[in-house]
DNA sequence: CAATTTTTGCAACTAAATTGCATTTGAATT
DNA sequence: AATTCAAATGCAATTTAGTTGCAAAAATTG
């Protein structure tokens, strides 16, 4: 299989040094349906130093790679960007949904925010989170429901 | 002026204990047109400690009195809930504006977030945050643009 | 493969938030 | 209004999250 290269490009493409950790950040974030927080990371990369891992979402913060999702229990998570976001230009008009039952976050590439016009104000951002149940959870917890 | 018993009677209403400490965080809010964050309160009420500061916070949120705004700074703010929730129920479909410049979030209570469809997903409940310029900082930049 | 720049790991540090506990205060009951 | 019990407060200590400085290691460039 040839995931390693093109793991490689994809951080080159991004203006990313390529770096064990980096590549084992990015394989973690490809593998993984939902949104990772901070201490998914910590978890699932114990081979890696807090502070590096720190360093390495805040590069790919900033350089287009991941976005930050902002979550109400503090904890913010973050998630792959699109290809519409580079080191210049970041485009998150997507939805985000969070699962109550499961707690994960993800996003919902397909669905866009319904532009709103709000009288007075300018607005040149918006983020929509969406919360209930996921897909996942709907199936575990009533499969014989219907 | 009957504020004090005004007070008073949301407190007890939210089955809330009335202490000096709880008043002033109440009257703090219902006089500050935008979301406060702990900070603000910290600043805003140096006669109270720190830690009896976070757990009114937490107390009023528990009693459905005030909401949690995740921002994407780390930072959560906190508005006082319309009238709808208590200690029970929270309903929080209303929009939330983040100005770019002077930094505060508000409450938009007049608009709500258009229902959004998701095939697969059980949605119970929408958070909208926009990002831009609020009406204040529009008028004090550009008085003489129209 | 040598030179240069970036990344990493460690230790130390700062800041945010929580916990335990003794004391004080609020409110229900007599 | 005095008594009682539960809840709230303040302080100190602690935990947790995130950052900074720096030397060593690794990645890129030519």
């Amino acid at each position: 299989m040839m995931k390693f290269s093109e793991y490689k490009k994809t951080l080159k493409n991004h203006d990313l040094r390529i770096t064990d950790c980096r590549i084992d950040v990015l394989e973690f974030f490809l593998k993984t349906s939902y949104a990772l927080s901070f201490r998914d990371l910590e978890d699932g990369l114990k081979e890696y130093d807090r502070v590096t891992l720190y360093r390495t979402l805040n590069s790919f913060i900033e350089k287009g790679l991941l976005h930050r999702i902002p979550n109400d229990n503090g904890f913010a998570s973050y998630a792959l960007c699109l290809d519409e976001c580079n080191n210049q230009e970041h485009h998150h008009d997507h939805v985000h949904f969070k699962c109550n039952i499961c707690g994960h976050i993800e996003c919902l590439p397909g669905y866009s925010i319904p532009k709103l016009q709000v009288e007075d104000y300018e607005i040149s951002d918006q983020s929509l989170l969406l919360s209930g149940v996921c897909k996942k959870c709907l199936k575990s917890t009533a499969p014989s429901e219907n």
